[in-house]
RNA sequence: GUCGGCAUAGCUCAGCUGGUUAGAGUAUCACCUUGACAUGGUGGGGGUCCUUGGUUCGAGUCCAAGUGUCGACACCA
């Protein structure tokens, strides 16, 4: 009879390249398959899940911007998740993966601006509502883009969930916190220096500046001294460095800013540095601005660095702006906030010189610069002060230079007005929990940044002077003051209270223009997904809250990780996941980050084309471990692929056998029991591999299981032999067994491959409608010390296999060549007719002495022979057989010291002892027997 | 500058509380096509475990210093 499977399967019916008799092709071929699966999942609702009595296994998306597209690493990133989330399932717990998509504030609004710049249009000719109207135009035309592509990965997300940063529930959420956040005191607004990005027009947080290494230029600039002033004889004592030209004394100051010189307000020294000492006291004329400046002192100035002089510009510099408030000196911000140089620098110019007289030689214009360029006026000032002779000289110097995460334009510190979060409190919270291991991190590693960072941590611009996001919910009074509140009717009323004026009208009121920082959305996510912000304790909350498993990239445990943990303590009392798996960074196999420039990403989905998603997850994951960056090879691609094929065709072997009623024979029985235990065993290094989150040795423990063990080990031992011109049928226990053994070997492979494992779990049972594999649970027995027994059995029968193969191989001898061999001296083989059937051969003789003209092997201390009649060359084995005397002869020496040293036998525990004793008898047998056989071949 | 990680086969990495003369995958080489799969099979070669000291009966593993490399944070105007 043949078996009987369903076969309506897509893969099924194209037998096209196949070269063997049935109908199924030799090649695996998934893009069928894995559209035709993907459809069934959803069809049947597999993904979804609803609080019931299992015990939930819970994992939030890090939402991808709205408007992205997918790269490598979110094929990384979602692999992973979707490998969690496969294989709780399986463990029978109710899996829920909740996709959704973040706005992405600047990133998304710097898209939309853009696009309206090809269209002519500026932002700034649109209202606030017109620009919205836009943004989410955009949003729809391109939102979910990426959630379509996760499909094509096979990610298992329940996506009747998805959900969106700023769709209604995450909106008022938001806004809820935000108030809440206010009336406990721990969000405040205020004048403070920012990181202010010029062209994006924000503020930003300090975790938005990445810093960038350039080769920039130091320039040396000269401040004349300025009225009445003595350079007392003390002062010549050699160690002041004092500069002196035609026009005067002067000081030299280094800068790699020459610009902000129009905002300088002071020069400061170290009171320590004894070059500077006949500075103390004086005043110095700013070059080209004019206005006369005091000497001040302090400890901050670093003696080293420059000529010991620093300019104090407050306005434009963190450092200056602290010396500015201690020493109560006026900021003069020079700067538009598009980083053009303020008509306000020609203001404070004339102000400076209608109180001071000074030399015109001293002084440029200032209204020359109005409305240019930072950079431009960089270049152009210091040209200008060249010329002029205010320029004691440039030197080349590499700086590190601020820069906007998103924009990439160098951040210019500026003093504004914005709205911030006191982090001591949350930052308290949200230590202990990870230091102590309540929350998790893989690899631990992370703890120690994540720990500096909490102890370091600064007040949390929150507010950003962009459209797109969640719009500040605060309201400014006509007559001064505001109020904060989530809804306009709940503002009105505390600005009646506030004011004392009930005849208040909400059209008196001005809401603030800002928008939030989308990470003020994000950091609620686990919660916020479960409507836990608005309904706090609700069922779905209190059943899927905390979440399992976080998987995301080590760069945003700052922005994101850190922040969701001080709002899942403040706002649950508890943590927001257990575990958190840091993916690396993807980058191509030469090392180098993976980015648009470079050209040096794949498309994903070209790949997943390529190699079907099954494959690029595999390649993606065989060199992944937890934290290390992937160098990523399109080869992993096609090593996955393969893999396919190869379990396909296991598939296509099985699936082609005729079955009858024979009794099962021996060695297919015996083969029956080997891999069965070794099945458990196999389960139970898998279930540890995942506890430790080591998911690219997972899946290296189910490829070598089902490759070597499976197919080239127990297959080849049940697979019937071939006679007559055509396999000869197989017995139905075996084939039985065989099955049961696939059938768990896709389960263990599910995870990893969806697709491939669906299509073949589907066809070799008889399947009702809407089953599926993903449901399918796996339990396994736990190994017995029987199971290691036979295993350990079994590796010493591959192990002689392994070595008549390796004497085939030398003398040429073709697989097809039956041989005899010889077992000296031992008892019957437990598996002997696996080894006459794996190594082909007619008998295995147990013999007290070997034939003379053979080739024989040693296998633990058991020694075996092939009788090879005239093919022997005695002077090679007589060669062979010398070179491993002495290679056992060198171990036994190491062995043999050992135990002759005293120290070693009395300290080293028994365990060891013994063992080393054992090493040491085996090794004499083994010499022994080598040496009778080279001593046979000279008699 | 401060702190941290890493350094093992050509490449990517395992190697747990120290205990066989160090493993895997891949690449490479040789041989093998009527038979599930050449996207395959069999066999082989390949290592100064970064260097130097130390602790120990014993070090790839622990300690110290150095070198290289990657990262985080802090910054010098």
């Amino acid at each position: 009879m043949k078996n009987n499977t369903n076969s309506e399967s897509a893969a099924f019916g194209n037998p096209a390249e196949g070269k063997g008799s049935d109908s199924l092709a030799s090649k695996y071929s998934p893009t069928e398959v894995e559209g035709k699966w993907y459809q069934y999942w959803l069809d049947n609702k597999l993904f979804s899940s609803q609080p019931d009595d299992r015990q939930p296994y819970t994992v939030v998306i890090p939402p991808p911007n709205v408007t992205g597209v997918l790269h490598m690493g979110h094929v990384l990133n979602e692999t992973i998740q979707d490998i969690l989330v496969r294989h709780a399932r399986m463990e029978g717990k109710n899996a829920c993966w909740v996709p959704g998509t973040d706005h992405a504030s600047i990133a998304t609004e710097a898209k939309v601006v853009n696009r309206l710049a090809e269209q002519g249009i500026k932002k700034a000719d649109l209202s606030r509502e017109e620009f919205l109207k836009h943004a989410w135009a955009w949003t729809e035309e391109h939102g979910g883009i990426i959630l379509k592509q996760l499909r094509k990965l096979g990610c298992s997300c329940d996506w009747d969930r998805t959900a969106f940063t700023m769709d209604e529930v995450r909106s008022e959420s938001v806004i809820k916190v935000f108030v809440d956040l206010y009336r406990k005191g721990l969000i405040y607004r205020g004048v403070r220096m920012v990181n202010w990005d010029p062209k994006a027009l924000t503020a930003l947080s300090d975790e938005e500046v990445i810093y960038k290494e350039e080769h920039t230029k130091l320039y040396y600039m000269k401040y004349y001294l300025a009225g009445e002033f003595t350079i007392k004889p003390e002062d010549e004592d050699g160690l002041n460095v004092i500069h002196k030209d035609a026009r005067g004394y002067y000081a030299v100051v280094a800068t790699t800013r020459p610009e902000t010189i129009m905002g300088d307000v002071a020069m400061c020294i170290n009171p320590n540095d004894p070059k500077n000492q006949w500075l103390k006291g004086k005043k110095v004329i700013v070059p080209v601005v004019g206005r006369i400046i005091p000497v001040i002192e302090d400890d901050y100035v670093d003696i080293e660095f420059g000529t010991g002089c620093l300019k104090v510009t407050p306005a434009h510099d963190v450092n200056d702006y602290m010396l500015g408030e201690k020493y109560n000196l006026e900021a003069i911000d020079i700067f538009n906030d598009d980083a053009t140089l303020s008509e306000r620098i020609a203001i404070a110019q004339q102000a400076a010189l209608a109180e001071n007289c000074v030399s015109n030689e001293y002084i440029i214009g200032l209204e020359k610069y109005v409305g240019i360029d930072r950079f431009v006026c960089r270049k152009q000032i210091a040209e200008d002060m060249t010329e002029a002779g205010l320029m004691e000289k440039i030197e080349d110097y590499d700086n590190k230079i601020g820069c906007s995460e998103r924009t990439g334009v160098p951040i210019e510190p500026k003093l504004s007005m914005q709205w911030f979060l006191k982090m001591e409190h949350l930052a308290n919270i949200a230590l202990s929990p990870v230091m102590n291991d309540d929350i998790q991190f893989y690899p631990a590693k992370y703890k120690n940044t994540y720990r500096h960072w909490l102890e370091n941590i600064k007040d949390w611009c929150i507010s950003r002077q962009l459209w797109w996001g969640h719009r500040i919910p605060a309201w400014y009074l006509p007559a001064g003051g505001f109020v904060v509140a989530e809804t306009e009717d709940e503002a009105l009323q505390l600005a009646r209270e506030q004011s004392g004026n009930a005849q208040l009208n909400l059209s008196d009121l001005r809401q603030d223009e800002d928008a939030l920082d989308t990470w003020f959305s994000s950091w609620l996510w686990p919660i916020s997904l479960f409507d836990g912000i608005r309904n706090p304790g609700n069922k779905e909350l209190k059943y899927y809250y905390p979440t399992a498993d976080l998987v995301t990239g080590p760069d945003i445990i700052f922005f994101w990780v850190a922040r969701m943990i001080m709002a899942g303590y403040e706002y649950e009392g508890t943590m927001p996941f257990r575990h958190v798996y840091f993916t690396g960074i993807v980058r191509d196999k030469l090392g180098r980050k993976m980015s648009k420039s470079l050209g040096n990403s794949p498309d994903p989905l070209e790949l997943i084309e390529k190699f079907g998603a099954d494959g690029v997850r595999m390649g993606m994951m065989l060199s992944a471990p937890a934290g290390n960056d992937i160098l990523f090879d399109e080869s992993l691609c096609e090593q996955g692929r393969n893999f396919n094929n190869k379990i396909w065709n296991a598939f296509r072997l099985v699936k082609g056998w005729d079955i009858n009623d024979d009794k099962q024979p021996e060695s297919a029985c015996l083969a029956t029991q080997w891999f069965s235990a070794k099945l458990r065993l196999a389960a139970e290094e898998l279930a540890d591999d995942f506890s430790k989150y080591r998911l690219s040795e997972a899946l290296m423990t189910v490829y070598k299981l089902f490759w070597d063990d499976f197919c080239s080990w127990y297959l080849e031992m049940v697979k019937p032999n071939y006679a007559d011109g055509k396999a000869q049928p197989v017995d139905k226990a075996t084939y039985e067994a065989t099955l049961q053994f696939f059938e768990i070997l896709l389960k263990m492979l599910h995870p990893f491959m969806p697709f491939i494992t669906e299509e073949l779990w589907q066809s070799i049972y008889d399947r009702k409608s809407g089953e599926s594999i993903m449901r399918a649970e796996l339990h396994m027995p736990s190994a017995t010390d029987d199971d290691r027994r036979l295993c350990a059995d079994f590796e010493t029968v591959k192990e002689v296999v392994a070595a008549i193969r390796a004497v085939r191989s030398q003398k040429n001898i073709a697989p097809k060549e039956k041989l005899v061999l010889e077992k000296i001296g031992g008892q019957e083989e437990a598996f002997q007719c696996s080894i006459i059937k794996m190594a082909n051969l007619s008998a295995i003789n147990n013999v007290s002495e070997k034939s003379p003209a053979s080739v024989s092997f040693l296998i633990g201390t058991t020694e075996y022979a092939v009788p090879l009649g005239n093919l022997i060359d005695l002077d090679a084995e007589r060669k062979k057989l010398e070179n491993e005397l002495e290679h056992l002869q060198g171990f036994l020496a190491s062995v043999e010291k050992k135990l002759s040293n005293e120290r070693f036998v009395q300290n080293a525990p028994a365990a060891v002892v013994e063992m080393e004793r054992k090493k040491q008898q085996d090794t004499l047998s083994k010499i022994a027997a080598i040496q009778e056989t080279l001593s046979a071949f000279k008699g």
